[in-house]
DNA sequence: GTATTATCCCGACAATGTCGGAGTAATCAG
DNA sequence: CTGATTACTCCGACATTGTCGGGATAATAC
């Protein structure tokens, strides 16, 4: 049981810095569509709600705002252990890229 | 439908690049061991058989070793394909990661 | 031939990724 | 107040990817 984080999760808890404290649901689904075509609401929710199970990331649920509708917002922050595996994970795709030649170079 | 690479996937592209010709089973898990303890090598046969199925890798067997024993190897090679998968991964992960601070390291 | 070795492959299960849609809580209009 | 509208969050089921153990295969050594 070796866990280690899958791509997606990767690339979610890159969204969440890049967010920083605006990191809620659709804010990261759109962070996410630059780089990716079609992500899904429901597979942010999914993957959020198991890195934080796996304590990761942790949730506060926001004030209401002034806007139209919608439920309160549920704001999402990185742990310093999601920041670790996040860490432990690029360095593993750098230590493979190094060396070889453009474009394969390391995130 | 649109099928991305998993980040097992990724790595085991980038191994078959850095084997060069030399990239058989248990080469390959030897890489792997480098960046990831406990490759299991039935992983990397398993892996290695859907990158094939999917057009990303192509594989041929060797001729017989003047070694001991064994069956014949079987070397895999990357297809055009396989790279173009491979870089776009590598590409959203450099663009998520750009502009954050080097070491991602815990608060 | 039999023993020994290095390699490849299969089947089953666990973890991660995807999808559609239901549920919830806020404001607006009357 | 009540209902319509809106922006979100969450659930359940399935697809894909990752893991594990063990067994089959084919080569050399004796």
């Amino acid at each position: 049981m070796i866990s280690f984080l899958g791509e997606f999760e990767q690339l979610l808890l890159l969204a969440i810095i890049r967010c920083g404290d605006e990191a809620y649901g659709a804010a990261l689904q759109r962070e996410l569509e630059q780089v990716r075509r079609g992500v899904h609401l429901g597979a942010v929710y999914t993957t959020l709600l198991r890195l934080e199970s796996k304590g990761l990331v942790a949730s506060r649920v926001g004030d209401p705002t002034a806007e139209r509708g919608g439920r309160r917002k549920k704001f999402y922050r990185i742990l310093p252990a999601g920041s670790r595996q996040l860490e432990r994970s690029l360095a593993a795709l750098r230590t493979m890229t190094a060396g070889l030649p453009r474009p394969l170079e390391a995130p």
